[in-house]
DNA sequence: ATGTGC
């Protein structure tokens, strides 16, 4: 399947498959232990046809349909969205919080204890639908956003503008064809954290000597707890997505479409069912910077309780690495999808929110809960993969093959437990979330160094955890 | 990822 590679410099490698050219970003080490299997994903969305671009950031992985880690872009006249490649957790992100506080105000892990019971007061961590915002309309939000909740829950300006997009415009008609039990389900969920990889954690930054003046220009300074946030659009955007995903299969077969992979489904832009989805999919987007939004306004309640009123939690970003986003590139308006990558504009760059506009906007990349996270910003030279990086540091192994391999012992010793500099955990026991513990992950560092080395991001601050809190 | 479901 892999055919011809030309490789630049740069950790730039061009692969010609059989139905179009994959550019890949890996460092050699990286590249040479990618699957067989992601080539012929790769392909497969290849297919697809008038496909203007197509990537993979070093930490792809094999996902249903579409590898974690593309980039697909199309033009919005005569291209393709797809479900597929955007996945089901539509509107997954990241964001970030300052604090005033330093490493060593939290060290005692009796602080910290209190800071993790606090914020799973604040935040359901466990129940599926039980937010604490009964008094938000969901319609509200997933139709305007950050702006469609009440301006109690926002405590700043800067809770608006520091964000990738506050709201998302979409044609509303759209959503009188959304199915009833996706408004139901979801009812409840704003402000909850969600399962999976999904977290918060309390993070102690380092900036990077390189970009130690976006750093300070930031609000950074080395040893600041930082609060790092991942999460969703729940059960809105999955709900959707599958909605979405099983009714295009069979309108595809309808069109006499059809694809070697039957999980990948796509449409074109301008057809009504890809309108729909779209503009279904922005609903979702909405619901999701406003479900990170609030659970932030619950971390901050509990910061408020366990050091006082007068503290404040400013945001630094909030950004999402699942989406498809009209965008305009070259001259021409896009489709960029990115599954699992991350935008990363650079100083200058006029798709910039305003906040961010000469500095370049801070790229928030997870790594796993044992392993340090990054701040990163994007260069000039990222043009060349529509400004997409990473989103993290990737799964090197599924949920189950974690779960055979992996003993608790070692998932304990890779957090330090019974060590001073302890990671926390807001788990009685680390059984219930083995599956996510740092040996199922790649080695985030050679993701970060693929992506630097590659000149498509600068480091800007490394965060390593002090204390994790996830669901079930 | 996620409404617990074909």
């Amino acid at each position: 399947m892999k055919g011809n590679t030309k490789h630049h410099a740069n950790n730039h490698h061009e692969i010609e498959l059989p139905h179009g050219r994959l550019h890949v970003f890996a460092n050699p080490d990286v590249f040479g232990a990618f699957e067989p299997k992601v080539y012929e994903m790769a392909d497969n969305n290849l297919r697809i046809p008038r496909s203007m671009y197509m990537s993979y950031t070093p930490d792809a992985h094999v996902g249903v349909g579409t590898c974690i880690g593309t980039t697909a872009v199309w033009r919005m006249r005569d291209g393709f969205v797809s479900p597929s490649i955007v996945g089901v957790d539509i509107g997954c992100g990241m964001r970030v919080h300052l604090t005033p506080l330093h490493k060593r105000d939290i060290q005692d892990p009796a602080v910290r204890r209190k800071l993790i019971e606090a914020i799973e007061r604040y935040v359901p961590t466990n129940e599926r639908t039980n937010s604490n915002y009964a008094d938000i309309d969901i319609m509200d939000v997933v139709r305007h956003g950050l702006r469609g909740l009440p301006d109690k829950y926002v405590p700043d300006a800067r809770w608006l503008t520091h964000v990738e997009e506050a709201t998302f415009k979409f044609d509303h008609d759209f959503l009188s064809e959304l199915p009833a039990r996706i408004r139901r389900n979801a009812h409840g969920q704003l402000g909850t954290l969600g399962s999976g990889n999904h977290f918060i954690e309390l993070q102690a930054i380092e900036i990077d000597e390189g970009r130690r003046e976006t750093g300070e220009g930031w609000g950074l300074f080395d040893g600041q707890v930082v609060v790092m946030i991942h999460s969703g659009s729940r059960a809105w955007g999955a709900m959707l997505g599958r909605e979405h995903t099983k009714s295009l299969k069979e309108t595809m077969a309808l069109w006499g479409i059809s694809n070697p992979d039957p999980n990948l489904v796509y449409a074109p832009a301008v057809s009504h069912e890809g309108k729909a989805y779209l503009n279904l999919m922005y609903s979702a987007l909405n619901f999701a910077v406003s479900n990170r939004h609030m659970i932030a306004f619950g971390v901050r309640q509990a910061f408020k309780d366990v050091f006082g009123e007068a503290i404040e939690l400013p945001v630094l970003y909030d950004l999402m690495h699942n989406y498809a986003l009209k965008e305009f590139h070259r001259n021409e308006p896009m489709l960029v999808h990115r599954k699992g990558a991350t935008r990363a504009l650079p100083p200058g760059h006029f798709m910039n929110t305003m906040a961010y506009k000469t500095t370049g906007h801070p790229a928030l990349i997870p790594g796993s809960m044992g392993t340090a996270s990054y701040i990163m910003v994007g260069r000039d030279e990222g043009a060349k993969n529509f400004y997409s990086i990473c989103h993290g540091a990737g799964r090197l192994r599924s949920r189950r093959a974690t779960k055979e391999l992996v003993t608790v012992d070692a998932f304990a010793q890779s957090l330090r437990v019974g060590t001073e500099d302890e990671i926390l955990v807001n788990h009685r026991t680390l059984e219930t979330i083995l599956d996510e513990c740092p040996q199922a992950y790649k080695d985030v560092d050679q993701i970060i160094d693929s992506v630097v080395g590659a000149k498509l991001a600068d480091v800007v601050a490394r965060c390593k955890p002090m204390a994790v809190i996830k669901g079930v």
